[in-house]
DNA sequence: TTACGATTTTGACTAATCTCAAATTTTTGT
DNA sequence: ACAAAAATTTGAGATTAGTCAAAATCGTAA
């Protein structure tokens, strides 16, 4: 039990003995560079990912723009909401911004373990709640009145992130122009 | 079976003799005026309800405006998300902006359901996606580029609402003035 | 190290939205 | 039906953000 991901699953809901040996044994590192798609427009296949170095970035198209609806970093567990919903290809696409390394079970094992550890399908649960607050809290942050408190706002919850990430990726997650976006980081406006 | 939300639930996923029996005999009808609040701030006790007739609205506090978060209408099923989720007082409000009538079940009885019905967690999940995916919906929404565009959006989508609630309430949902809003909708921008 | 491409910054101008104030319309209670 | 309250519309001026174009900076591969 020296891995990452499966302390946090563990922290989460305790894993049985058995779970916990089947995904230790399925557990796969992954390494991609910065720009590199870890899920690419289309497909269905749905994994569960622990970050453990570097932050990724999910956008997807609209009107030909890509629109960055997230970003996580080291710590924090990836998947494809989508397709973890509803089996349907994903149109979430996942970037590595920096070289990133994480830590994956497939979605046959991920099923695997749902029929077979039925205490599992409580991590699903609690999962899907983070990216409920998640959504809920970007809601928040869009209505917010002006750019500059939305940004203000993001800076004091993510500072990190607002370091790491371009500033074109964050301006399509926060809904402002680029151009915009650097001014306020400037103290222009 | 005569029952709306049962009918609604058993769609969802096939309800034993047992839960539709259960179920049936835990239903109650209750009615709100326009204006009344069916969940109050802080109130901790979560309810699934089916809405018969009427619209209701959700809102919640910020720097003491009343912010609204979604708008729902007969067919729709009311769950305090948050509640839900992780038991902890809601800062969501919901209040009937018409005559409603709505079939509730308890908290107490559903966790009840859940226990000795473990078919019926399923309605849970199936449920939370939904949540989910309105709450993606409204990000899409609050990123379109202007005011004109996210109330037209919103029109398009659910047309019976923009006709029955009220401007201000709308316009706190899109994230813009009142007055902005109106205009809009006298096509004077 | 240099040169190229990508990213960010800056400027000038235009368009959209907010603010505050007041008028008008609609709704509601008696 | 009428008065009062609530909701919506309208106006004018101030503020904020978008657009387009160009310059500056940064990062990377040869």
């Amino acid at each position: 039990m020296n891995n990452l991901l499966i302390q946090l699953l563990n922290s989460i809901v305790p894993l049985s003995d058995g779970l916990l040996e089947f995904l230790e044994s399925r557990l796969e590192t992954r390494r991609y560079e910065p720009g590199e798609l870890m899920l690419k427009e289309g497909q269905v296949s749905s994994f569960i990912a622990f970050i453990e170095k570097g932050i990724v970035r999910s956008y997807y198209y609209k009107d030909g723009e890509k629109i960055t609806s997230w970003f996580m970093k080291e710590g924090d567990i990836i998947i494809s909401v989508a397709s973890f919903f509803s089996q349907t290809p994903s149109n979430e696409i996942i970037e590595a911004l920096e070289p990133v390394t994480i830590n994956a079970i497939s979605y046959a094992d991920l099923q695997y373990a749902y029929v077979h550890f039925p205490e599992f399908n409580i991590c699903g649960r609690v999962l899907t709640e983070k990216y409920y607050v998640m959504s809920e809290e970007r809601l928040y942050m869009l209505r917010k009145r002006t750019s500059k408190e939305k940004y203000f706002y993001l800076l004091e919850k993510h500072p990190d992130i607002m370091q790491r990430a371009r500033l074109g990726d964050i301006a399509t997650f926060i809904g402002v122009n680029l151009e915009t976006l650097s001014r306020i980081r400037s103290e222009k406006i």
